[in-house]
DNA sequence: CTAGTAAAAAATCTCGAGAAAAAGCATTGA
DNA sequence: TCAATGCTTTTTCTCGAGATTTTTTACTAG
């Protein structure tokens, strides 16, 4: 499923057909804001900008429907999925629930390569935030966060919790990203991070569910705080 | 997202666009396996038993991949999404938690209304339970048993979590028919049925979970121990 | 000035044909 | 007999144009 599913792919290979490009695309505009919630998706002038043929770009929009960042109403179009502080609250704590259940799970079965991955992938997390300091290039931070969290609850079996939560982090990150316009600097995540890791590593499952969810919900009460120009 | 995704639709409204009565059918011929697992689907031979268009058709298979229905690999067209024991145990096991904690949710914000609709639902299931003795029109059963395993949930107000619901028990129910080709009837369904309902409204919530972690793992079981010519 | 209706404009939905790629098949050579 | 190569067939992928439906605009009546 992994590797046929939209949502959850971690696969950095490239797109090998014009639908799958406009998807990533349009996916990438949607999570970095481009396109903004509730905005009409209208296929006449969207394939002009990404460059395909109406019926490729609908396919795309019908891809991402998956993914939940898009919606369609009948016969009147897609657009894009709304958002509600609601709707992001229901994301966090759905997303902390399986997640932890998850990490415990990553946790009591992974052996010494998941140990060793996992230290592979703070550390590379640990280098894109220094280079962070002075440069805006969010982006290589962004993935390797992404992926620091991804092998975190790597060893877990279960594929269909691992489908459910990259679907979820993808739209957190969507909420993330959508808020970041005002907030530049996030707080000392790397300090939780590691302790998350810390913990992992030495199999104490209580502790690391516990540092997982704080962690998680830390950033939904960031963006709750907000001075809420809606978003909407 | 519940009026958007195609998954977890319960609306009965009928399809206004080709496509989506295109999806439907499809979604209808994977579940009840007229389209076997792993099967093949060629576009240019589908479009015909659909009655759409080349296009049209390559829209409603890529719907059907949100439900995870449908996989496609690159450049190497749509194929039916594999089954397997792993993934029905994968599914049943998420199942279990996830509709364990939704009906948690349930039981403690559920009010009188929702009792009432819990109780209409067991009843119209039971209807179809006594006309199904002698016939086999299994359709309307399976319809009112869905409906009811979803009233039992209603009143938990996470949409996600309800999201991600109705796309495991589609998964479950898809396997439920794979192997009810041997299988005619089911066992003291009813029953178990009953007594989930009545703690649901006793609000005992560790009762009604415990006896719905037994319903759906019971499923499982009935299915593990079938003479397995394989589900591929 | 508002409400309702009807024409006009825009957008969606749908289809079939052409280009690109993959799969199948036969021939050739070791 | 087996592997490799090149050709043929099949299938997927892509596009633009036509048919419906929705939305907007303009107009008339109260």
């Amino acid at each position: 499923m992994a590797k046929t599913t939209p949502a959850g792919n971690s696969q950095i290979s490239e797109p090998k057909t014009l639908v799958e490009s406009a998807y990533r695309a349009l996916r990438r505009d949607i999570i970095e804001g481009r396109l903004a919630p509730g905005d009409k998706l209208r296929v006449e002038h969207l394939k002009d900008d990404y460059g395909v043929g109406a019926g490729t770009l609908r396919e795309a929009l019908s891809l991402l429907i998956s993914d939940a960042l898009v919606v369609s109403q009948g016969q009147r179009g897609f657009r894009v999925a709304p958002t509600s502080l609601e709707d992001f609250q229901d994301i966090t704590c759905n997303r902390v629930m399986l997640e932890c259940e998850a990490l415990r799970q990553s946790i009591a079965m992974g052996d010494d390569v998941w140990e060793s991955e996992l230290l592979a992938a703070f550390h590379r997390l640990t280098k894109a935030e220094e280079k962070l300091i002075g440069s805006d290039n969010r982006e290589e931070w962004e993935e390797r966060n992404r992926v620091f969290h991804e092998v975190l609850i790597a060893a877990c079996p279960s594929r269909w919790l691992k489908h459910f939560l990259s679907i979820l982090y993808q739209q957190a990150e969507r909420y993330r990203r959508l808020s970041l316009y005002l907030k530049p600097i996030p707080r000392n995540v790397h300090a939780e991070h590691e302790a998350l890791m810390n913990a992992a590593i030495a199999r104490d499952a209580d502790k690391a569910t516990t540092l997982l969810a704080e962690h998680i919900q830390m950033t939904f009460r960031s963006i709750e705080a907000l001075p809420i120009e809606q978003l909407n």
